[in-house]
DNA sequence: GAATATCTACGAAAATTTTCGTTGACATCA
DNA sequence: TGATGTCAACGAAAATTTTCGTAGATATTC
């Protein structure tokens, strides 16, 4: 039970919302997922216990209608589905999914400074290359 | 039935195999997804005959053992689960995807180099920015 | 050619996930 | 105070996904 599992579709469509607001009841997070109430309220409530049995979430009880917030930052469970993802589709390849997610919505210039700026700040905590591009062979 | 599903959780496991082998038979596929035989045999060859049913692969059956493709290229399944993970985990972001997976796990000065490189040939396609940081404002 | 092995097909059980109806507690209002 | 509304809890149905046993067809071996 130590491992964090990674969370259903209708766990993460919560989880999204939650993240949003950083903190909701019920009443807003059936608002949030289906403004058309095609999914019940008690669905909602429902899933929200399970959550919150798992760990997923926490919530404050002291006034009759829960609060609730996502038990861990967005970060660390994104981080989580990006390495899931990564594992299960691409090989294990960070790398190429991260080529595959530019390649599926191309950057505009703005967001390609943006990367590059990510790139240069990664740059000072690289790991040394066994084999640096200038080296002779 | 046009929408391209995602594929669940074993399936992708089967299609993650076939995209490296190309193409491979039930028992090559039990072999590499259960290679400690904790799923079945037939377990595998129930699954992948309902892929086939849903299109996700093809089959030759032109012999006693079936020879199982994907129906598509690994990149276009590829993109569609790093959209789908994009729209359900990061609002939406493409970016924010890729930012968190570049500090899911960080790249080599090799990998950097790659990565700056795709990022210079998407710089020729970039759509027009309605701002660039050089303009006068 | 009979025994053995390999393979697909089929159906259904098991496990997981999603759904919501119903109930009872508590509050608000007329 | 009694009618109405909102809420959490619970249990179970429904839907989906995963699992595999069994049967029958075809090939292989002795």
């Amino acid at each position: 039970m130590t491992d964090a599992a990674r969370p259903t579709d209708a766990e993460l469509d919560l989880l999204a919302a939650l993240w949003q607001r950083r903190k909701a009841t019920v009443r807003e997070l059936h608002a949030a997922v289906a403004p058309d109430g095609h999914v019940g309220y008690t669905t909602v409530l429902k899933t929200l216990q399970i959550m919150h049995e798992k760990g997923l979430v926490t919530r404050d009880e002291s006034a009759k209608t829960h609060v609730y917030r996502p038990a861990r930052p967005a970060r660390s469970t994104r981080r989580h589905l990006v390495r899931d993802l990564a594992a299960r589709a691409f090989a294990g390849s960070t790398r190429a999914l991260v080529l595959e997610a530019l390649a599926a919505k191309r950057p505009t210039r703005e967001e390609l400074a943006e990367l590059r700026a990510a790139l240069d700040r990664l740059d000072d905590q690289a790991p040394p290359d066994p084999n640096p591009p200038g080296a002779p062979s």
